[in-house]
Parts: C-alpha cells; sequence; structure tokens
DNA sequence: GACATCTACTAAAACGCATTAGTAGCCTCG
DNA sequence: CGAGGCTACTAATGCGTTTTAGTAGATGTC
C-alpha cells in the first residue's frame, strides 16, 4: 500500500508518478494524458479511460508545484490571523470557523495556507509575499474592521477574498465577497429577551473597538435599547480577554446603579464576568443575567450554564470557503448573510430582583 | 507603494516581476542573477549588489511554484489535527502552539499548510496526498499515539516529521524526530503538591486512550502513587470534552469512597469538573481540591482559580518547527526534550476535609 | 609564448504540467 | 474525387526558477 516497501528511508526514494509515465503506460503521449485526466476534449472515451485507470493504479496525483506554475492556480487558499498572542486561543471560534472552511476546500483539493501574526500590518505584509511568491490563489479575511485597509490591498492585488464577518460591502469594497450574520437582529433577540424578562438596565461588555462587528454591536445596542425603553444602556469596549472582560465587569458592578443584566461579546468574557459574580458573592441570575455572544464549552460548562447566542460558526466557515471557490471559479462578488444567531436561554438570566 | 497604482481591480492585472525582468534591467543573464540572489559564486561582488538592488527596487520574490518545481523544496510544511469534530476548539492548546510554530517559520519564509480532519486514516489520506502532489517539504504531527502508523508512514514517504509530544523515540521509529516533555516528572509534582497537602485519595480523569501521552501519564500516576503510599487512585480515561469530563466526575463524585482530589488532563475537563461540585454544593477545594493539566485563560477565570500545571505551549512550538528546518536542512533525527511543565497552586488545592 | 588555471559570466536543460498549434485519418458533400 | 470539416491524437512551447555545462578573457607559469 505504501509507495516505499518496508523501510523507505535508507533505499531508494521514492519517486513520484508523473504524466509521462503515464503516458508510456498507456503508449500515447503526454498531452493525451493531460487532456484525459483533466476532463478537455481531445481523447475518446476508451482511451480516456485507460489512462484514468492507470493514473490511479499509479496513485498519480498532480505535482502542485507543475500545476501551478503551468496554469494560473496554486491550490491554496490562505487565511491569516492577526492577534496578539495575549489574546489567543481563549475563544473556541477559530477552530470551529477552520474546520468548516476546510470540509468545503478539502472536497476540491484546495489547501488551506495559516498563518497568525500579531497585528493587521504583518498580516497585509502577509498577503503582499504570497501575492509576490503566488503561493494563494485567494484569502479568507477575517476580524473585519471599520476602517479596514485589506479589501483595497487585496483588490489592489488582484487577489480574490471573502470577508467574514463584515457587513454587506459598500461602495468602496466592490472588490471583495462577503459573509455575514445579522447582528442588529441578534442584538435585538438579546434585548427583546432581556425585557421580557423585566431588565430596564444593562451594560454591554464589547469586543475590541474598530472592528466592524463591535461597532455594529454597539449601534444596534443604542438603537434598540431606546426602542424598547432601556435606560442608561451603553457598550465599555475591551480586548476580548478574560482579563478586561473580569475588569470591566469589577468597574460596572462598582457603579452606583449597577445594571442587572450584562452582555458579553464572547464567551471567555461572560465566563470571566460570571466569576468576578461569584467572587463577590452576587447571585446570577438573581441580582445579575448574563448573556455570551457566542457559546462555547465554556458557557454549557460553568455553574450557571450561561445563556449564549449560538451561532453555527463552522457553517459560517463552509459558507465563507464555498463563496471563495465560486469566486475562483470567476463567479461574482456576492455579499452572503448568514443564517440569524438564536438565543438559547439558559440559567445565567433571569428576572431582576426587585429593589 | 502598492503594486498597482489605485484601482488595480479593473485595469491591467499586476503582473510579478521575474528574474528575467531583473536581468534585463541590470544587463546580466538569468543565471546571474540566480547565482547573486541565492548567495551562490559566480558573480563578482559588485553586481551582485546591483542585482540585489533591482531586485528589491521591483519587488521581487521567487516565484514559489517555480523553486518548487525546480528545486526540491516547496517552501511548506504541515499540520494536520485529527479531532472529532465534537472536541474541536475547546482547548486552547493548539492556537498556542500554532502561534509557535509559525515564529519560526515565518523567519525562513516557509509557510504552514493547516488541515483539520475527523480521523487519523484521514490525517494519513492527507499526508499521501501532501507527498504526492509534493505540497509540503515536513510536517509536524500532533497527538502521537501508543501505536502509531504515522511515524512509519512518514518514514516510507521520506517526508521528514517531528512528532510534538511523543516519547523518546524508540528503536521503532528511528525516523522522525520528536520534541517532548517529561509527563513522568510533571506527575510526579502534581502528586507531590497534593500529597503534601495531606490527600491520600486521587483520581486521575485522562484524556483519549491510546494518545501516548495519555498512556505516560497513567503509568507515571501508577508507580508514584504507589510510591508515596496513595491508596486506590487511578486514571479514567475520556475524549478530552467538557461532557465527558463532567460525566466522569459525577461517578467519581457517586462513589461511596470518593477521591478528595480529582487531576483533569485538560484544562477543559478541570472547569467541567469544578462545576459538578459547584452544582453539588461541594466546596472546592473544601471537600475537593482540583488540578488541571494545561493552563490557560479559563483555569485563572472561574472561580476558584484552578491550580494548573503550566506548560510554554507556544515555546514548545518555536522548538517543533525549530528541529523540522534543522531536519529539512539535513540535519539528524534528534529527540529534544521541552523545557518542565511546573505547577501553578492557584485556589483550587488545599488540605482536604478531615473526616 | 604556449598552456593550464582562475574569474565572471552566458547558454541551455530540466522540473511536471497545461496548452496551442499542428497532423494524420476518416467522413461528408457537392 | 477533391475540398472542407470533423475526431483523435502528437509535437512543441511556456510557466519561473535552479543547475549544469560551457566560454570568453584575464592571470599566472615554466
Amino acid at each position: 500500500m505504501t509507495p516505499a516497501g518496508g523501510d523507505g528511508a535508507r533505499t531508494t526514494p521514492v519517486r513520484r508518478p508523473t504524466i509521462k509515465d503515464i503516458a508510456r503506460r498507456a503508449g500515447v503521449s503526454e498531452s493525451a494524458v493531460s487532456f484525459a485526466l483533466n476532463g478537455r476534449p481531445g481523447v475518446s472515451q476508451g482511451t480516456r479511460d485507460r489512462i484514468r485507470r492507470m493514473a490511479e493504479e499509479l496513485g498519480w496525483e498532480p505535482n502542485s508545484a507543475a500545476r501551478a506554475l503551468s496554469g494560473e492556480r496554486s491550490g491554496c487558499v490562505g487565511l491569516v490571523l492577526a492577534r496578539p498572542a495575549r489574546t489567543l486561543g481563549v475563544e473556541s471560534f477559530f477552530l470551529q470557523l477552520v474546520s468548516g472552511v476546510q470540509e468545503v476546500l478539502a472536497d476540491r483539493k484546495v489547501a488551506l495556507l495559516f498563518q497568525v501574526v500579531e497585528d493587521i500590518e504583518t498580516e497585509c505584509a502577509v498577503y503582499r509575499r504570497w501575492w509576490a511568491e503566488k503561493r494563494v490563489d485567494g484569502v479568507l479575511v477575517v476580524d473585519p474592521r471599520a476602517h479596514d485597509p485589506r479589501p483595497e490591498l487585496l483588490a489592489s492585488l488582484d487577489l480574490p477574498a471573502v470577508v467574514i464577518g463584515a457587513p454587506a460591502p459598500g461602495e468602496d469594497t466592490p472588490h471583495v465577497s462577503s459573509v455575514w450574520a445579522d447582528d442588529t437582529a441578534a442584538m435585538a433577540s438579546v434585548l427583546a429577551h432581556l425585557h421580557e424578562l423585566g431588565h430596564r438596565r444593562i451594560v454591554h461588555v464589547a469586543g475590541m473597538p474598530g472592528l466592524a462587528h463591535t461597532e455594529r454591536r454597539i449601534r444596534s445596542l443604542r438603537t434598540e435599547a431606546a426602542r424598547l425603553g432601556f435606560d442608561g444602556s451603553r457598550s465599555v469596549t475591551t480586548d476580548y480577554s478574560d482579563a478586561e472582560g473580569a475588569e470591566a465587569t469589577r468597574r460596572i458592578l462598582d457603579e452606583p446603579d449597577p445594571p442587572t443584566a450584562i452582555v458579553f461579546d464572547n464567551d471567555v468574557m461572560a465566563v470571566a464576568g460570571s466569576a468576578v459574580a461569584a467572587e463577590r458573592g452576587i447571585p446570577v441570575p438573581g441580582r445579575l443575567s448574563i448573556v455570551a455572544w457566542d457559546d462555547s464549552a465554556l458557557c454549557r460548562v460553568i455553574h450557571p450554564r450561561l445563556t449564549a447566542l449560538v451561532r453555527d460558526t463552522s457553517g459560517f466557515g463552509r459558507l465563507a470557503a464555498q463563496e471563495l471557490l465560486d469566486r475562483l471559479d470567476g463567479g461574482p462578488v456576492r455579499s452572503i448573510q448568514a443564517e440569524l444567531p438564536h438565543l438559547e436561554p439558559r440559567e445565567s438570566t433571569g428576572p431582576p430582583a426587585t429593589l
């Protein structure tokens, strides 16, 4: 089964079969093989089958370098994650996303080039290098920002891209597709849930300022809160880390007239926040209700279990990957809306204490 | 600064500068350029400098496909993560590891091909495909198992590999390097800590059976517990998920003579376990001490904060990446020991309740 | 001053594939 | 029966790089 029988390390290195080998064995020219294997016209069904069989038999796979050099495609797409090391790996979001992405890519034998860097400038440098080296055919962009240099850069490099989590593209970014979820509606459903329980004073512990969805959620909170008649609702921004989540929670609870509910922009901060409540002896949800934006094992594992906004993250990844492949096949730039996240009420939300 | 001025999407697509362009501009042959740019002899210092300057000026980067086709190297290494979707993204381990890996790779302009798959068979298939497509120069292997087919496969494919978290290579795997931490000593330090506090009955909630480090930890527990005079210590295996961690904890606490301390093999299960304790009203550490193997934000964020075995995961990644690069440069197969993890006592461990 | 030895280069081939431009052989049609 | 048009192929070229072989010209040697 293995190409090298037995001990392959010391014996002659295994040679990969090439199109030439197939051609020789099938008694045809190399071009015929190429045609046959790529479904191009120019070979009869009979020889096509024969060639296919030979290729199968030899375990042939196209040499990615040769194909990339000859054709236009490298068969790779890229994903770079710009996060300071400190805030890395605390969220389950990325691996889920990536796993969805891969499901789609693997089917088409497209590989994923992955890189984590410290900041967005380095991220841009990576794009430039990938472009110059002709390493990738397109990229997936995460953590879109309010004023984001990346779409423009990628457009100028002519590198197809799909922004994940971006709003519908404005007239400034007509070159990149996007896949996004309706944060406004999601925020509305969160607030409706809290309003229904009787809450009127809430605070939103948001993620990084500058990120597009942070700003959208903050805006949504404001308008929606106004509509429902909440008073004094507001957002504070953090870096998504447990540390800042806890710190924000402490400050909020120290205020003279603390809120009866807090909405956290990710699971990690929500957990950190509920730990702060526990350490102060504030009962959840008796005196404080907590909502996590984004579910994860975390939210279901701590006590009390956290009410969370659940979204199908790997589905999100699948959608984005599919759209990128479509773009690579010459499809139009699109803006795709993912399924609306739904609120899953658990034990951390309840009616506020009556004063 | 950007290769295409202004709106690059509709104008002529940007052409990447090639060696030929540099050659023309510098008035030399293409080979001279290649020599100059790769530090090979055969060009005078003067022209070498001139060529380098031109390349810089044009923003030239070697076309990865051409280089891969011509030379032997693709400039990529691979990492595949075989995890059932269910247990994905709950640990912070991987992103940390990958971030360390990249630090080293990026310096050498080596890209990382990343893939997540469902099981180890698919993982092997990925290796075969990567090999056949000549996509990667080497791979990093994670989650080594007791009877692992991968080292042999990779050796037979002549694909340099570094196993991360493996024991010192036995005589059966003389072809792959490995980077590992001393689990035995780590387990000893955990048990010493608990013993000192007065614990005599402990249970170890381990990870997946079949994983090399799971088996090693289980063995270490047994021998070390025997040495220290623990009675009835044992290990149970899980799939690393929060669900199984919680379930195992429940079963353990339901026993007639429950342990006074539990050691969990990852952070997620430890958190799940402490939630179970909380839901049953069992005080931690008053009635039950908890230790997490592997630290993360999680452990510091919940209440009480969990005593954890801290290791420098990204350092681990750096070590592994460096070793892989050394292998690619023709270095010998080595077995590298990483820094010993250290126990960080926090609030979740204390003296057991006196009966 | 003929010959070997450097140095600094150039020409050409190779890597594995896709693709374009042929080219036989056969069929059709007027 | 010869022009035109198919079908099923082959030959040749190019992609951008590395590498091997080769070649002028300068320098040294006896």
